[in-house]
DNA sequence: GCAAAATAATGAATGGCATTCATTTTGTGG
DNA sequence: CCACAAAATGAATGCCATTCATTATTTTGC
């Protein structure tokens, strides 16, 4: 009985081809799945694809492309549902706690969204159009809707990266004497959260205030 | 007359030592201000210094190390004396905005900051210090200090990330139609910005919201 | 005061990375 | 059917952070 050979590609195009923007992106997603975002090389898709690194560039112009891909993916795991059929606050609190949750899991997304244009991203765009018929259903002057997202969303975005920091960033060690109103606001916050983590407090917080004030603003706009 | 010959040195311990963590912080701040970040490399900074890459890891552990330095050093720039005569929201206010300032000329730092433990950091905690007092003084309750100043820092992390966005960013491009609300919303708010880029309009919402908000929950707190 | 150890430099690797290019093969449109 | 576009391989490039053996100097312990 013959096992069928490794049998190495040749040189040359396959007959049927062996590559596209959606087999690179999920190749690219597994690995972030399986070995996070360190692991996430462009030699570790292709070898994933079974294809040598430079068959990708046949495809993506850079590995910053196929991030922008993964991030246009990852935006349509954002629940934005509530907008359709919530009041306006309760549908800006769980689109904010889902989109920190899906960001927090791709940290490594969040300095990359900063540059990266959203032309070519759909499903993106398809949230951002979602989003904005609730802000426009709840009342807000045409003008003042995107500022409000963008504010929200840099609140996210900063409260994503602050999920992944460690849980004793704030340990003031050997200096904490020198600093002692704010070491013992640290240990006093730590007590109060229980057994919420200190950056979901710190979320309910930022969210539940930022609501408050931007309705509020709103209040004052429409009178 | 002859012309002091480039003489390379000779390895072995100098007489005395060429390199310092300060020595090399300035010059990676240096670097920075000239070339930007993508310059920030161990050999660049070992160039400026006039000494072998490696001669830098008798000093520091690695480049994150050398990151961190940079990065208090660059926290010393965030202006916050306004806590000590200010009313608390003007305090926050002008505390938010110098911070944003800062961190949108060195946007690179903010995913690091995350990661980063503020334990060797004397002078990021100097400012935690001074911005909890002033919290403090505001007759916030301790627990609630350090949330709330998570919660701005957040926002203005995520905010400082924005300003360096393309301001086209939201060019909806060929998909306009699909999309006419977003598309609209975008048009309208870039118009009505005017001068004042749409960044700097957006974290002035997000901003005065969440000040607003934030005093609101003190308040009820207090009540 | 002297030997041993710690310190701090050089210079030569190392291995990983994204990316480019010449080459080869195959599919496709005029 | 033929030229050209598309899509693969494999070799090479250059940059990067980091490590290591080596050397010279200072510091420290006896």
């Amino acid at each position: 009985m013959t096992v069928t050979a490794p049998e190495p590609r040749r040189a040359g195009r396959p007959p049927r081809s062996l590559l596209s923007k959606d087999r690179i992106t999920g190749a690219a997603l597994e690995l972030i799945a399986s070995e996070g975002y360190e692991g996430l090389t462009m030699s570790a898709v292709a070898r994933r694809l079974r294809v040598a690194p430079s068959a990708l560039y046949n495809h993506a112009g850079s590995k910053q492309e196929v991030l922008g891909w993964v991030q246009d993916h990852v935006m349509t795991m954002v629940e934005f549902d509530a907008f359709a059929d919530q009041p306006w606050d309760e549908a800006v609190r769980r689109w904010a706690w889902s989109y920190r949750e899906v960001f927090a899991r791709h940290a490594p997304l969040v300095p990359v969204i900063a540059v990266l244009p959203v032309t070519d991203a759909p499903d993106t765009l398809r949230m951002y159009e979602e989003v904005a018929r609730g802000f426009q259903r709840a009342g807000w002057p045409e003008e003042r809707i995107v500022p409000a997202i963008v504010a929200l969303e840099s609140f996210i975005y900063g409260s994503a990266l602050d999920v992944t920091a460690p849980g004793d960033i704030f340990d003031s060690g050997t200096l904490a004497d020198r600093f002692p109103v704010f070491t013992s606001a640290v240990r006093s916050a730590t007590v109060a959260a229980g057994a919420e983590s200190a950056a979901d407090a710190a979320f309910r917080a930022g969210l539940d205030g930022m609501i408050a004030g931007l309705r509020q603003q709103l209040a004052a706009y429409s009178s």
